[in-house]
This record gives structure tokens, sequence and C-alpha cells, in this order.
DNA sequence: ATTGAAAATGAAAATCGTTTTCAAATTGGA
DNA sequence: TCCAATTTGAAAACGATTTTCATTTTCAAT
């Protein structure tokens, strides 16, 4: 029972991922794919991205638009990492903080939830909004 | 220049969202309100949601699955409140904390950030789900 | 009470991101 | 080489939401 075959589409969408500095939506993967190879399909794309978060090898979170993004999960897997998302431009800023740290362990033991926090979002106001 | 008129559509609508414990989705409510008037349309329930949204009356969040989810502003106005999502099961739970408070004030200070406490959902694994 | 312009309605069509279907092509072990 | 399992990509299906547009409703001015 073999569950997976080596393709050219997988290994060019994988390395094209690597070479993600953050997050990236399938939209963005599949028009940077598309600069060097115009055959690849899309659903090929989706397909390869949720095989990915499957595997864990990448950390799904949605954004407040409703599309998800990805990130290679070795880059986030580190505590205390989450995203800072501005609701008013819209801009997304990575944080890493021990004060979410502190956090996940008020909820792990007041409230028996174990948190990701790969997949932390906070909504506000950036700086130069809030002026 | 008007710029809104009182119709029975809005007043059912305002009312139905009123009588939600919780957080709805715009399916949910349209369903609700359904039974008590069919004529209504799904057209005029996201209008008025929107409608809702943008005068800050309904707090909007999106869930994992992307469909986003409403609440009553006033229900969840008060500081330390966000939701706790099971990525395993989809419970979500309601939490009321002061460690939020320490973490809104960090990003305040040290990250210039103005967090609006009502939209935070953290996801994770229930307990349950880690039995 | 009548008028009329602004606003709201609902059905249908359009849109957007994503998933499913399916026939054809590819993979890799026998 | 052969062949079954897997992968591919185009097209169709899908579900949630928005847009379009003709019709109806609201409400202030008359």
């Amino acid at each position: 029972m073999r569950d997976s075959y080596k393709t050219k589409q997988k290994e060019l969408i994988e390395r094209c991922i690597k070479e993600c500095e953050r997050e990236f939506t399938v939209k963005e993967l599949f028009a940077r794919l598309n600069k060097e190879d115009q055959t690849i399909g899309l659903t090929t794309v989706y397909r390869a991205v949720n095989g990915l978060v499957k595997n864990h090898a990448l950390s799904k979170s949605v954004e407040s638009d409703g599309v998800p993004h990805y990130r290679l999960a070795e880059k986030c897997e580190h505590s205390g990492h989450c995203l800072l998302k501005c609701e008013s431009c819209g801009k997304l800023t990575h944080t890493d903080c021990d004060e979410l740290n502190v956090l996940s362990k008020h909820f792990a033991n007041k409230h028996h939830f174990e948190v990701d926090q790969k997949d932390i979002t906070i909504y506000g106001t950036c700086e130069e909004c809030r002026m």
C-alpha cells in the first residue's frame, strides 16, 4: 500500500514554499509557481498545500477576510509566536513574546485548554492607523 | 440626507439577534428568522448584519472554517473576553480572564498595537480531545 | 392625505475561494 | 515491460457572500 508518489509538481511546490519569507495564501503561491511553470494546475496546488497541512509541515490560519494563510511550521514552531492583524489597514505583524507563554499556561491550568501558539492571531489597530 | 429607514425586516432581525445566547452565523440566524417570517430574504439578512457590524453593534470573528461568527458587541464588550476554539472537535468556549488584559497592555506598550479584545480567538485542543 | 425622492427589499445572477469529478498521464515496484 | 495505485489538470460543482436591478416601502414636505 503506497501512499505517496514523488512528482515534479510537488517538488516545485515545496521548493517554492521554502522560499516564502513569512506566510502566504494559495493565490499568492500559485502566482509565484506560475512564473516557473505555466502548466501547473491550481487544483494541484490546493491538494499539495492541504497535504502539507495534514503532515503538519504547514500551519494554517484564517484571516478576517476568511482566506487561509499558510506558514512553514518549522519557521514558527518556537513558542511565543503570534500574529497581530490590523483591522484598519490589514497589515500583519509577527511577534515573539514571553507574555504569550504566560497566557498559554493560564489556559492550560485554569481552562484545561492546550493552546496551539502557531495559530494565534490577535486583531486590533496598528500604530499608523491609530494616528 | 437620510441614511436609514426603519423597516419591519430590520426590526425582526435585530430582535432575533438579541435573543441569541452567544455567537451565531448568518446561516443560523436566517434559519431562525424563517420560522417567524418565511418571506424575508437572505440578502436582507446579510445587509442587516453587515450594517450592524459597521455600527459596532455586532462583533465579527472568523472561524477556522472561514465562516464569520457574530456576537452582540454589548455582550462581550467588557475586557478580557476571548474564544477558545478546539481544532479537534470544533467546540467554542468563551472565557473572561485578567491574563488577556496583561497581554493587551504588553502589545500596547511594546508593539504599539491596540488589541481589540472582542475579536481574539485562540486555537488549541480542549480537555476531552486531549484524552 | 398625497406626493416623490431616498432607501430598502428580494430574486436572480455574479463572484470568490475551494473541493469534487473524471479521464488521461505518471509513477515505481514486480 | 507491465500494471495497478496515484497524481494530474480542466471543468464542473460547491457554499458563502455580494451585486444587480426592478419593485416596494418609508417618511418628510406639501
